[in-house]
DNA sequence: CTGTCAAGTTTACACTGTAAAGTTAATGCC
DNA sequence: GGCATTAACTTTACAGTGTAAACTTGACAG
């Protein structure tokens, strides 16, 4: 919605909020037909306009695409943060609920959560990796900090919990695993296979103590949350 | 007609084997033009036939997709077979040797990789989890086998297992690590982001039972006789 | 009133998958 | 050999897709 600041004091000609329509449109299609129904035509008809206002408003399906994906990654930041606070506020607490989170949303929104990783890189929607709340590798590298060794390179623990829950979540959605459409034991999988970040830290860098403490961690409260208990 | 176990011997009509030439234009196109370009029609021209050949061979292009998948999944295995052959013959560096592998098959053959994974449940291509080197999941239960506690269930590390690295791959391919189409440090990252693994098999300690497998044993026994942990 | 311009629409076109009908070669049967 | 059958394609047709151009409409300066 940053892009927008000068599509909504400026009405466009006809409609009301175009842009923002068709947005909406192409995320209802995507939820409830997939990311294979996701085409320019379709989402301008939901609209109500002609096919090529978005292909005119978004330069292209690459463009409509990017612009959903956009949105898309914002909610999903969003429920990222919201699952992290309901959790338990420890570091470890807050990494398990923030994976919880990551899994919840691509599970609820398995196309959008396709669309959004099938747009390319991540920096077109996010420039700062280290503009916390406000972004969602933000989010990431906060949550990772407390675990992080001083003077090591946050990438390689961030990469390690993305990477884990990610392909937990792409090979859960791929179908990779149930064998025939029988998925109830996503979240029975969840919490034992989570249990390999309880390592987390301790590995990288030979020379550098074992810290896993909170010591620059921004904002570890005392542990206010009574649930969000794994499994 | 529905297997083509006997078209080797039993020449087609105008084409030797069209079949496997299909198969083989297809993956062409993968390679040089990407998941986008695979087509019936233009895998039809390259192999010299009219589009409705595959159509008809593969009863339309999902098929199609399916069967050159089927083809890449041989690959990919043999792939991962090779580079653990080549590795380490350490329960741990015949999983890193593996992940090494899995991971230069999908950087070797992006295309390929992501068609593989968007085919659906994986039991399309192979029925027997416990093949041995005869599935690709066979090989990651041969791997995975030494680090999983007696009565454990094996699931567990081999999903942590294949995360970690299915989620590596993924955010590869997908360029969501690297902001500037700057791609060089893959191979610099995954050693790091590897160590993860190094925990692996002592972290479900907790009697709580994360596993479906039976009580009956005692879960927290002496370790695998043949490795335990060095280094 | 006129000119300009953004916002959509209309139209046209190449490409795609699918389906049906047509063609051709091999095979079996007499 | 002659002939029906059938598998292996080809040809044709059609609906849907993205893209690009030309066209229309409304708003707003001057």
């Amino acid at each position: 919605m940053v892009q927008m600041a000068d599509q909504t004091d400026k009405k466009p000609h006809h409609h009301g909020d175009l842009r923002a329509a068709l947005i909406q449109s192409g995320i209802e299609i995507l939820t409830e037909t997939g990311l294979d129904s996701l085409t320019l035509r379709r989402c301008a008809a939901r609209a109500g306009v002609s096919h090529a206002a978005p292909a005119h408003h978004f330069d292209g399906v690459a463009g409509l695409r990017g612009a959903i994906a956009k949105e898309g990654f914002d909610r999903f930041r969003h429920h990222m943060l919201q699952a992290r606070a309901a959790g338990t506020q420890t570091p470890e607490g807050r990494i398990l609920s923030l994976c919880r989170g990551y899994l919840d949303f691509a599970v609820a929104n398995p196309a959008l959560f396709a669309l959004i990783f099938s747009c390319g890189p991540m920096s077109q929607f996010e420039d700062d990796m280290n503009a916390g709340d406000a972004s969602a590798y933000g989010v990431l590298r906060q949550t990772c900090a407390p675990f992080v060794a001083p003077g090591a390179d946050p990438l390689v623990i961030e990469t390690q919990v993305w990477s884990l829950i990610h392909g937990f979540a792409h090979l859960l959605l791929a179908g990779t695993f149930c064998p025939r459409g029988d998925s109830p034991d996503h979240h029975a999988l969840f919490a034992p296979v989570m249990t390999l970040l309880e390592g987390i830290g301790t590995a990288p860098r030979p020379n550098t103590g074992p810290n896993t403490g909170p010591d620059t961690g921004p904002d570890t409260g005392p542990d206010t949350g009574p649930n969000s208990r794994p499994q």
